[in-house]
DNA sequence: TCACAAACAATAGTAATACTATCATAAAAG
DNA sequence: CTTTTATGATAGTATTACTATTGTTTGTGA
């Protein structure tokens, strides 16, 4: 399996991560971090002592911690596109293309050997916890400008597609799919921390496997 | 019209903000200043400035800025349920209740005189950019051990009665609430900030009416 | 009326955070 | 062989999120 590279949006950064091991090293330290002491305590200092380097070398990568946070979850959304894009190659049947969309957005992460240096079961759960914070700021219209969340509007276009092919006199394609993108990882912090808001927090084993039902079921009934 | 008080969880605050004209000063002026600044700007030191306290004495009604905010979004919610159980007194379909209380949740909010210290309209603009930030912190656990989030899962639970007196079939009634309780505030913030993500933004005029409209007809197809 | 506690103000202090700036050095590129 | 370029080392700053101490006012209860 050929190793690949997403294509970032070059506002997200600085001097771009992927080209050096300094760099890589950032992204690879900062998800572990970030997964461990949520995104408050994370700082840049702690960073560069865990990764043997300066607080003034990561700010030469990003210009600060939320652009990093943003970067990462920028990165996430990006590769779950190219996953929908891959996983619906030569399938024309809308229903289908829309089912295997939802299941890559809901279903658990596993490691991606395409991406070695990224810890996508670490990254996953940092977007269950951290995600909404990107946008969830007095800059987010200036961030918006800049493209920072291309990729996320891009994959919710993407399957609003899908759902326009399916019933293009649904008036809400978009909107039906931004709360569907939110609630597949809302709905699972609320069966981890608050399990009276969710009827997933009652299920043994994989939760995401019924999340997927919920969300499934949801959309198309929404679109009949 | 006669004047209210909300009971809140003790927990919340040290002191009981409602009994003291600085208690009600640091909560009405609160809103006012997270409103413009946003939460991560808004500091105890700016508020006591502000309404010519000091640090020490803000601390003395909250633990820390997060309580506040905590405390604020809590208020926020059980007055929302006690709209809703004054809204379907006397009300025995229980479509009609769903109605109701989809209505309330989603509907612009206006100033209620019953509760002439608290601004509804800038607490409002404050559930839709700050609500998310009371659980997403790693000290999710604690807090609600602590009963904090007791308005919103309680919330949560009378509306999925609702569900279930519709349709007792239907497996994920407090999965779908939870879900439109979020949507109802993250589309409005879509629509205002990432317009690409949502329908609304087209919308000229009350966004929140055709919000009502896409959440409703979502509820209700879900659980037909 | 006196004491005395509660509420608040005033002030100071601390560790940590989120940066910015400067200078030195090593490696890679021209 | 020079000159960028990337990184490290170090220092410094304003702000934040508190904690602690002391003093003043005000109302209460004996």
């Amino acid at each position: 399996m050929p190793t690949l590279q997403l294509l970032m949006n070059e506002n997200l950064f600085l001097r771009d991560p992927q080209e050096t091991d300094l760099g890589r090293k950032i992204v690879q330290e900062s998800i572990a971090m970030i997964d461990e002491l949520g995104f408050e305590k994370f700082t840049f200092k702690k960073l560069a002592a865990r990764i043997d380097s300066t607080e003034a070398s990561i700010y030469r990568y990003f210009e600060n911690k939320h652009r990093l946070l943003v970067y990462l979850i920028a990165w996430y959304w990006n590769w779950l596109e190219y996953r929908i894009d891959f996983g619906t190659q030569n399938i024309f049947d809308p229903h289908q293309k829309l089912e295997i969309a939802l299941k890559i957005i809901a279903i658990k992460k596993e490691k991606d050997p395409s991406f070695p240096e990224i810890d996508e079961e670490a990254l996953y759960r940092i977007v269950i916890a951290e995600s909404d914070k990107t946008y969830l700021t007095k800059q987010v219209d200036e961030d918006n400008k800049e493209g920072l969340f291309r990729g996320y509007k891009s994959l919710c276009k993407r399957i609003a597609g899908f759902v326009r092919e399916i019933n293009p006199d649904y008036s809400f394609p978009h909107a039906l799919i931004s709360t569907v993108l939110e609630a597949a990882h809302q709905q699972i912090f609320f069966a981890q921390h608050l399990p009276s808001l969710t009827e997933l927090s009652g299920v043994k084993g994989d939760r995401t496997l019924r999340n997927y039902d919920f969300l499934l079921e949801m959309v198309r009934k929404a679109i009949k």
